[in-house]
DNA sequence: GCGGACATGTTGACACTGGCTAGATTGCTT
DNA sequence: AAGCAATCTAGCCAGTGTCAACATGTCCGC
């Protein structure tokens, strides 16, 4: 009962969302309309003002749900993962969420690039704490990551300070070139291959 | 003579394409639209369809530019590069094109989004392959720095392949996360020294 | 030199779309 | 019955893309 279809549904904001959900999938943030989203969510273009205070909001909103498909993508890949030797294990982990990573940016371009495509709504405004980001965040999974491989003694620790960066900005930027940028018909085989260069590299460079 | 302020004004396309990339400058490849660029050229909202199919295709054109952009600051700050030592020369060059990429996109946030906004009109639509590019692009100038790199010595030439991938998906990783990404507000400060992180880890695993 | 192609740009209008605003309206809650 | 929040109807403005008719400059053949 508490779900009506009558005049006040209820739940508009979800539905909202949802649509913008639906429309970023298919065509990225620029695709995310107000009155688009508000035609699929059976409602007349101006209510969405009620909930969202511009078109901005909503591309905020959405993009924060792109943001956690990432981070459960990336935590379905990585959870299968437990060899016998930790060390192995936890770069094996690194290495997955890596591949992840890139893999939703090819699988879902729409999603990756609304995702971070805007300024993001409610993580890291001051600076970015890791340990402030909520629960699956992609970002906190790789720092957990690397605290993984500090511990099982792969990483010495004095190399620890930044690597999240390093390793964040490769995988974003392969995404970024394979998908935008000039890489982008690169045919999928030889993509693989290159990423797998770029994963070496890093894991060697750490 | 040649480029007079009379009523056809002669190379209506290159005036376009400037105020194009003033645009592009100020608010990135959202901001260029064909009417405000007329506005601009000081011509009817319509001459400009006699020179561009569509928005997309000037943009196109002005993503051009903004990427020889790029590739000119690079070639400056590589230029006066010249150690005595060929090893440490190569070294030197590579890591001063990467720094290079990354001011360039704090620096002229408009014209890097709008470089890589959009797939490239005239570059890389089958393979990229490097010689094929225009002199001065910055894929190039990355290519052979690499090449450099295992000509004086410093880098095997069995890890040639695919180190032009990882290189560029690093730093451009890192300039998108800057601009667009999570780590939009980190301070200058902090973000050079994640910089040093990330071209160390770069040159180390190569 | 003259006269007509031809390219280039102009004016003005139109259909369509999207963002945003104002003022009424509906229906739940108290 | 009143108040309030959610929604609606209607409209403004700006941009894209298109069309048609017209003006102006260049160039080529005669």
């Amino acid at each position: 009962m508490t779900v009506k279809e009558s005049y006040h549904h209820g739940n508009l904001r979800q539905a909202l969302i949802d649509a913008g959900v639906a429309l970023a999938r298919a065509g990225g943030p620029e695709a995310i309309g107000l009155r688009e989203a508000s035609r699929r969510a059976g409602v007349s273009h101006n209510a969405a003002y009620g909930h969202f205070a511009d078109r901005s909001s909503l591309v905020a909103a959405v993009a924060d749900r792109c943001m956690q498909e990432l981070g459960l993508l990336m935590r379905r890949r990585t959870q299968g993962i437990a060899e016998s030797d930790p060390a192995a294990g936890a770069g094996a982990r690194l290495n997955a969420l890596g591949r992840a990573y890139v893999d939703f940016a090819r699988d879902e371009p729409g999603w990756f690039r609304t995702a971070f495509g805007a300024p993001p709504a409610h993580t890291a405004h001051d600076r970015l704490e890791a340990a402030a980001l909520p629960e699956g965040h992609p970002f906190r999974q790789l720092n957990d990551a690397l605290d993984d491989l500090v511990t099982s003694g792969v990483l010495p620790s004095s190399r620890r300070p930044g690597a999240e960066y390093a390793a964040w900005s490769a995988v974003h930027g392969f995404a970024g070139l394979l998908l935008d940028g000039p890489l982008h018909d690169m045919p999928p085989s030889q993509a693989d291959q290159a990423l797998t260069v770029v994963l070496d590299v890093v894991s060697r460079g750490l």
